[in-house]
DNA sequence: AGAATTAATTTTGTTTGTCAATTAAATGGC
DNA sequence: GCCATTTAATTGACAAACAAAATTAATTCT
């Protein structure tokens, strides 16, 4: 029970000198609340195990200071170096992450079919990364773990996917079968959920303690954290707020069942529509079609300007629930720069806004956050980051038990 | 930060009494993982601060053993009185309750208008409160606080009311007015998270960390319980399960929107549909006038049949998307007794199940707990309660700095 | 009656954290 | 250039909380 304090007060310490991106002693120790004294020495400890460093002062007020200058803490990038991997429709992104959350490294590579099995997953992952690692003349013994996102619905706290678009079977151990494979500690979880995880670390949710990720590609994903936590649901497919229905009896989804939101808004059910309603977009790349429909209802085509309004509509609605659900402070929505511009256009946000519950208190702020295509595998990076931030603190302690 | 350590074991043993209902010391120690001699410790403050008490051990297995007889630990009903008080429709509903849970005294009343002004409100649940006491031979001096559960929108931190279709005005702090008028605390929140409260505390819910709670009177509200506590969103506008909406500018709704849930499955809602389809129901009371259509509908009648049908596929379409977004252990469906059977019916159940992401894993239990009117006031008891035992904890805290 | 058993309490020691004093490292005034 | 002043960080003394072990308490079995 006292240990687990202590354990506490260490997190406590790791995530604000993470939050602040260097900070001095004195300002951890107001900003925690914890005395000068304890933070003098868990950081002692955290230096010592190589987690931060000391860095000079980036005092802007320091001209007006006297007195002993502050030092500053920072996370060590040097401490460890994970990767983080997304696993895409047809592409397996890359990216080498130090500890303090910097990128060094990236690759992306197609993959040779949009489903595989969970082995051959495993044998090109190996391959992809080998490739990394060496573009930055480094190899597997300078990775401490590897974190890895894909679409689906995954139990996290097993590594264990009970379906995924990108695997051909069902109910796979993934985290065991990759981390067999390469040699390292293999974290999985759905894409979307690592997503919520880098927003959280390193992105605009940093300052927040509760907001929502709603992400945008093939489908529609979502992240909750709620009281600075991910929240992941008690089986492990919680969060999907792509197949929540907004339809009775309504289109046809890829999973099967209809009228889910993703049914409606993702790139692949506008193209139906347009296909259904007689428009046709010679596009010699399936994944691009969607560039010539938009462009379409830009310029004016009716039909094309009612299928992309009427996604619109259904997305304000989803949105609107989630607020009227969870009445979060913020909702990111990421997607990939431009592809979605759509959705995230005033006009649909302020639908969102005026389909919400009304208070005399302003709405939850809502801003897009249009990373490029290593969003993902950062998310998943960051994920790994936290296991492994976890596992040395966890060595921190047994050393003070010994 | 010490001090705080100490109290969150005071506050894990207290709750974990109430759990257990009665449970000797060395059990609390093992299921709490605290040690003996801390139990030892904590239990005698609570005990000299009168919230608990030592009664004689119901220990089952007593014949098959030798040794010192264990005493069991309850809370002392006698500690503390509350009052739980629902403001609903057209009634008052006023429950008195000890601090063990125990119901020891009720009271229902009309009200003069479904809206009153708050001030108006404080006179009459006064009033009320009289009488309720003197029906038990107690005073408002016995009384430690009033638990205050209203339909609407609320922040229960500042027990303040945003909006509440009980109220003529916006933006009133009811618990600030109703203490006033009644010289003691008074703790307000939106009746369903109540309802949750109640469900935690005294219900199935107390076996589940995570859990949802759906409550089905004249609207539709939603308590949610993530990891043991009320998540009650940032704005306290949260869990408004009611106004998500289940389809583009779909039926027109009391809050003034359209599509809301509510608006499919409240009972008002089937009554206009049922008159638009052109079915009449002569009826004295228009609060009862729903009996006769589900029991058209039971008959046979098409018509009927087909409105209370589709608000049960709506209502399912509503807890599949709970499901899918939170993936909690348990949905507890909570309704008066007989008037909402038909959203209750196994097949509705079904369909939700059908509509959920399919995985490998059983779906989440759903349950419906019918309780009487008095579930409503129950539930402020409740919250009442757990104010007050906040309090009492707090007074330890001070004693002990003294 | 005494041994055995189980529960609860007390004693003792460790961990953790705070407070206050001290040391460290700078600036500013003379 | 030296010393007072200021601010940061560390150290030492002490108190709170908890756990482990010893002790006391209350019972059953033989």
């Amino acid at each position: 029970m006292a240990k687990e304090q202590r354990e506490r007060s260490r997190r406590t310490i790791l995530d604000a000198i993470r939050r602040a991106g260097r900070v001095a002693r004195i300002d951890l120790a107001r900003s925690t609340g914890i005395s000068q004294a304890t933070v003098t020495t868990i950081t002692a400890e955290l230096l010592h195990q190589g987690m931060i460093c000391e860095v000079a002062s980036a005092d802007d007020q320091r001209d007006a200071r006297r007195g002993r200058p502050r030092v500053d803490l920072a996370l060590r990038g040097a401490a460890h170096l994970v990767a983080g991997v997304k696993v895409a429709n047809r592409a397996l992104s890359i990216v080498l992450m130090d500890f303090a959350g910097k990128i060094v490294g990236e690759y992306t590579e197609r993959l040779p079919a949009s489903r595989l099995a969970a082995t051959g997953l495993a044998r090109t992952l190996k391959q992809a990364l080998e490739r990394t690692l060496d573009a930055s003349g480094l190899s597997f013994a300078d990775l401490s773990a590897v974190g890895l996102g894909m679409a689906g619905v995954v139990d996290a706290s097993r590594g264990f996917v009970y379906w995924s678009p990108s695997l051909t079977e069902r109910n796979q151990p993934i985290s065991a079968i990759v981390s067999a494979e390469l040699g390292l500690p293999v974290f999985t979880d759905n894409d979307a959920n690592l997503v919520a995880v880098a927003e959280m670390y390193f992105g605009p949710g940093a300052a927040y303690r509760d907001f929502i990720v709603v992400t945008i590609e093939a489908g529609v994903g979502m992240g909750i954290v709620l009281d600075g936590k991910l929240y992941r649901g008690t089986r492990g497919c919680g969060a999907e707020f792509g197949h929540t229905k907004v339809q009775l009896d309504g289109a046809k989804c890829r999973c099967g069942q209809r009228g889910c939101l993703e049914a409606y808004v993702a790139d692949y059910a506008l193209l139906r529509e347009a296909e259904s309603a007689g428009l046709v977009f010679p596009q010699a790349d399936a994944d691009k079609a969607i560039g010539p429909l938009l462009t379409a209802a830009r310029d004016g085509n009716a039909k094309a300007r009612h299928i992309v309004d009427h996604a619109g509509r259904i997305f304000a609605m989803g949105l609107a629930n989630l607020i009227n659900i969870f009445d979060p402070q913020l909702i990111i929505l990421a997607g990939e720069r431009m592809q979605f511009d759509h959705l995230f256009a005033e006009d649909v946000l302020a639908d969102a806004r005026r389909s919400i519950v009304q208070i005399d208190q302003p709405p939850p702020e809502i801003l897009s956050h249009k990373w490029g295509d290593l969003m993902w595998a950062g998310g998943a990076a960051t994920y790994a980051i936290d296991k492994v931030a976890d596992m040395s603190l966890r060595e921190i302690a047994a050393q003070n038990a010994a």
